[in-house]
DNA sequence: TTGTAAGCGTTATCAA
DNA sequence: TTGATAACGCTTACAA
């Protein structure tokens, strides 16, 4: 392996003034630089990333952490992060797994965004007390050194419930994420607050996880206790998709004896038969802040939490409890945008 | 920072005593292994990475790099590398984009899985020179730093092209994947092969992008010189998917008209409708090898090249040209596998 | 403008 | 069984 001590013996100078002249700095000729880039070129010298980090305490890598890598969500929120740190100087890693925790306090990367309920909350706590730099896209956590960015779910899962309230439902089904997901409990929290303004909306939850199967289990649920029109507002769109599959090798139908909502919107959304309606937000946008955010608070700049915006996209999966004999008229946009 | 100097200060030892104990040698008393262990927690130490690779000249972390995070094949594929990687004690890390290269050449990992045409042959020959392991799986390269673990193109593109002409169709469109592609140049040596042998069987070749937008202007193509029932084949199901969405805008109904089958078999070609055929193959099963032989390769031990066999998985976008009045009895089973 | 030298936190060789 | 010490490749005072 060819070293700065390499170039330096052919070049006749001192190492540091090898490491000046590769680093840029204006304490060195023209002349003697030029000398010692194309040496460096000649002997094909690349720097060593380990021995750099080590001496500048900083890797210059930021790293998300996800709970897998199978989500359909994680595309545009990957190519919103990498977009941000490229322009900064950083490379984005991706990791997934108990095993790469490590990263963070090995120091091995200079901060991380946290999508990942494998990190549980003390652990990060920790991290951010011995001074590592954090965003989390999926929990609360009040300290110095960690920012959060969050989806607004409350607006979001209002807006789904109010969409079916709107559409005359007066029965709705709520299938929830896995306990203790940050995301479910938020939007649970939505869904109370709604229904507890209307005193004729009756709703009943059913566990969920955010995966297809936990869809299709409520889908089960739902068939065997049906007797009468009524709506399901999935707290994701993979089990309403679940969900969707499961309902189409049975009586019901959706869009007709059964309305569905979903949250998310991502791409599959657009193609379920009958389009799904859902609760829709920028990925890469989410993304984009996210590392802006963790940027910002290692190089020391104060920062506000941050709150990602969320709109609704109508679907025919949606079209009111009475759309088994008439098709009401549909008052609203295509879209409609809320903000707290 | 807390460092192993930390821990020997305040046991009382010497630091290459603490590195022993911290590293399970058998060259310590199990009293002051624990005594150290001991102390180690208290203080809260924690490795420096930075300082072990550049001492062991290894990190024991292994880089996939992908040409971007959007596409939709790559769930599985990295959920395959990663259960190997952890179970080998390798940490995986995901990269994408031009600046991420340097990982590799600055020893930052250990080896790279490359599904990322923005590395060119010439780049990986480099750092194969140089001694970096490499396992490509979108080209054919000779060297023995790397290896390749390639998807049975030539196999899925035959059984694509014959599960069309078998159905009658004489008149077959091919969209291919952008200039350069390796995927999309084998899979279309193939479909010369079987359409040279078949002298009846008119093709034309349509300039994709393995993207949604090629599907797209492939349909625009296609529906403007329409004269006659055909079958499209388009190299990957993202392609299909945009031209059948494009299709659904038209005259001319998929499975009808215009017969459609992709390559990938990715999630959503499930969804389409009428569903898409498509080749398919273990995307899993893929990044478990590809990670398996990068580890054998550093290792130093020896592995011959490998290969991924497909399937053909069938679907209602195929029904024959004459099905517009008739529909043909279909002989064959669901899935069908071919290796060479 | 360049060189000397210390040190980042490890591992590993060699003596004790 | 332990300790002193030299690396690993780089950056950066400080000296010349």
């Amino acid at each position: 392996m060819v070293s700065i001590k390499d170039i330096a013996k052919k070049a006749g100078v001192s190492i540091s003034t090898v490491s000046y002249a590769l680093n840029g700095s204006n304490k060195v000729t023209d002349e003697t630089r030029s000398k010692i880039l194309v040496i460096a070129k000649e002997l094909n010298y690349v720097p060593n990333a380990a021995a750099r980090t080590l001496k500048k305490r900083e890797s210059r890598i930021l790293g998300v952490f996800l709970t897998d890598f199978s989500g359909d969500v994680y595309g545009d929120l990957l190519t919103g992060m990498k977009a941000i740190c490229n322009a900064q100087g950083y490379d984005l890693i991706v990791c997934s797994g108990k095993q790469s925790h490590r990263m963070l306090p090995e120091r091995m990367i200079d901060g991380a965004i946290i999508l990942d309920h494998t990190f549980s909350s003390e652990e990060l706590m920790q991290y951010a007390d011995r001074g590592h730099k954090i965003v989390v896209l999926d929990r609360e956590l009040k300290h110095p050194n960690i920012n959060q960015v969050l989806l607004d779910n409350k607006a979001g899962a209002t807006l789904a419930m109010e969409y079916l309230i709107e559409h005359g439902h007066k029965k709705i089904y709520v299938v929830t994420g896995p306990e203790g997901s940050f995301d479910s409990v938020q939007r649970l929290k939505a869904v109370r607050q709604v229904t507890e303004r209307q005193a004729d909306v009756e709703w009943i939850e059913i566990v969920g996880d955010f995966e297809k199967s936990g869809g299709e289990r409520a889908a089960d649920h739902i068939i065997q206790t049906y007797n009468g029109p009524a709506a399901v507002f999935c707290l994701n769109d993979e089990m309403a998709i679940g969900l969707c599959d499961r309902l189409a090798d049975s009586e019901l139908e959706i869009g007709k004896q059964i309305d569905v909502i979903g949250f998310d919107h991502i791409e599959l959304s657009n193609y379920v038969q009958p389009k799904l309606a859902s609760i829709d937000y920028s990925k890469r946008k989410w993304g984009a802040l996210a590392a802006e955010q963790l940027i910002k608070i290692i190089a020391g700049e104060p920062v506000d939490h941050e709150r990602i915006y969320v709109t609704l996209v109508e679907g025919e999966s949606v079209t009111g409890p009475n759309s088994v004999e008439v098709r009401l008229p549909m008052p609203n946009a295509n879209e409609r945008a809320v903000s707290y």
